[in-house]
DNA sequence: CATGTTGCTGCCGTTTCGGCAACGGCTATA
DNA sequence: TATAGCCGTTGCCGAAACGGCAGCAACATG
């Protein structure tokens, strides 16, 4: 089932490789095969579509179009596969996910674990990375859907849903915080706190009401690992934040206690979105898929928000 | 360029003339090369994608996923070419519409004049019909955007806006209901009316409303025009029904009264619909022009709702 | 300076494509 | 019922496109 040109493959294969003979490697074919379709391919849009450096091939504005193009065509392509297979009953297909590490604890492994007794027959594959990365990985048609805490999001993506989880401070059941019901900033800064790196988006949500404080922080760790993180607040080290998303399991043991964070009165917000290209019909498995997915952190949403309700 | 193999081109040109020779003619190629792509076509899917009719083919179930696939490609490449030639400079190409009539008097004159001023190498086709042929030509691919009364809309369309305006009775100024400010439908039926085929959507809007009063209108005149409608009320024959999208210049030669229809002490609304295929991205002058459209509706949709404030 | 890698280009066999003519099946009309 | 016209399909053959092989110059790395 291949009616497209191979040059469109082709041209795929250079944009992701970086490079003509790596890309011919990976489709098993010659490289001259390769360099003169990406030629021809040139000479018909009338436009260079690759920078030729000294070490492989960077896209051009005019190669960065033809590759939203082509991407464009080829997920059509796979949706339109598994479509035709849905029609012979086969309801199968691999879902793609590049998510950030806080939902890996329970909501995730949730959800496939149960979509899988429903449809067997669909593969997943999960890709811990960065809110940003997760953007671009979309972007790039690396992954299916994304989740990521929700910055600016670029326009070619869409926002399926929005939901809104509070922010806490994470303390042994042993901690001097550890009675209290709601906790402020100040409170947590006064103890060692286990800081989140800039690669992760806990980082850019807390980093600017700190600054607001002018208190500098006790000299604590350091992690960019939410896993981590929770572990040595577990361990006493000290406070760690994050949202309640990631600590299901570990609270309920009561090792850990959660304690939604106020600034100024108000609770500290972190929001969680949930993304997909845009310019795309997503296959009706992935979609079936995705459908759940909103369900579920809708439903977790809902079920947080109600255990600690607004305001202090 | 063409960077597209034929079989999706001739497969496209098979599906809109519903016949093998038909297409290798708008394709100006032998007939024979166009039968052997789709039987390939056919064969690298694995399963017939037209009947063979005595008189020319049908597409199958399979065969209508792909050419939903297809127009994809074709639409989005389409996309991709302009979105090449405004890179140097170049905004040009062709905006397709399909609307009904009420909005070819004033509103799709104007907006297209003012819009061409602007970016003169924009050309326009217009083409009127009914509002289910409007959504039927937005999913055939015949037309980019569509302008209807907003019914329910196939999932496979996306309604970018939707603006209502006040349904009224039109009348000669010296007809007697003429120096009413309101009027309702039991009033109106009292004279001779002017009615809409089933084919207008006024009718489908109007007739429950008609047999809910269970009075038999005064038998009278039925057309499929709103240009004739509005003339024939101009000359008095009867009292007419549209909303005041149609009738911008002749209620200000005041040859014609508009008065806003009651029914049962509250308006009745006209729902328009502003309509894309869902699965595309469009030009970026199409999108432009598309933006005009919706502001321009929607600053019809308020001075009008302004003229004859809410309720009665 | 040697070595490895990059993209590109003749050369040539293979595959695919398209035009021509003919065939069988069907409809409409006389 | 016979015939003319249109339909999609198929064999044949020349033309165009494609892909593999080997070799080229340019550049980076050591």
């Amino acid at each position: 089932m291949r009616f497209h040109s191979p040059s469109i493959q082709y041209f795929h294969a250079v944009r992701r490789t970086g490079s003509i003979r790596a890309a011919a490697r990976l489709l098993n074919v010659a490289s001259s095969a390769v360099s003169r379709q990406i030629l021809k391919l040139e000479q018909e849009v009338g436009s260079p579509l690759f920078e030729r450096n000294a070490r492989g091939l960077t896209l051009t504005t005019v190669g960065e179009m033809l590759a939203r193009h082509v991407m464009n065509v080829l997920q059509d392509l796979d949706r339109f596969r598994s479509d035709v297979a849905s029609l012979s009953g086969a309801w199968h297909g691999t879902v793609s996910i590049a998510c950030i590490e806080s939902i890996t604890e329970s909501v995730l492994p949730d959800l496939i674990a149960s979509h899988r007794t429903r449809a067997r027959r669909v593969s997943f594959t999960a890709e811990i990375m960065g809110s940003s990365d997760v953007l671009e990985a979309l972007r790039r048609g690396e992954a299916d859907i994304g989740i990521a805490i929700a910055l600016r999001h670029p326009p070619d993506l869409r926002q399926v849903a929005l939901k809104r989880f509070r922010l806490g401070a994470l303390v042994a059941r042993e901690h001097p915080l550890a009675r209290r019901k709601t906790v402020t900033l100040e409170q947590c800064l006064a103890f060692p706190v286990i800081q989140a790196l800039p690669e992760l988006s806990i980082y850019h949500l807390l980093q600017p009401l700190i600054a607001q404080l002018s208190e500098t922080p006790e000299p604590a760790i350091q992690a960019n690992s939410i896993d981590l993180m929770r572990e040595l607040a577990a361990r006493g080290v000290g406070v760690a934040f994050q949202t309640q998303l990631g600590i299901g399991r570990l609270s309920r043991d009561a090792q850990l206690v959660f304690l939604p964070l106020d600034n100024a009165g108000s609770p500290v917000w972190s929001d969680l979105g949930i993304y997909v290209r845009a310019e795309r019909t997503l296959p009706a498995f992935t979609e079936s898929f995705l459908q759940e997915l909103v369900r579920e952190l809708g439903e977790r949403e809902r079920r947080e928000n109600a255990a600690y309700p607004q305001g202090a």
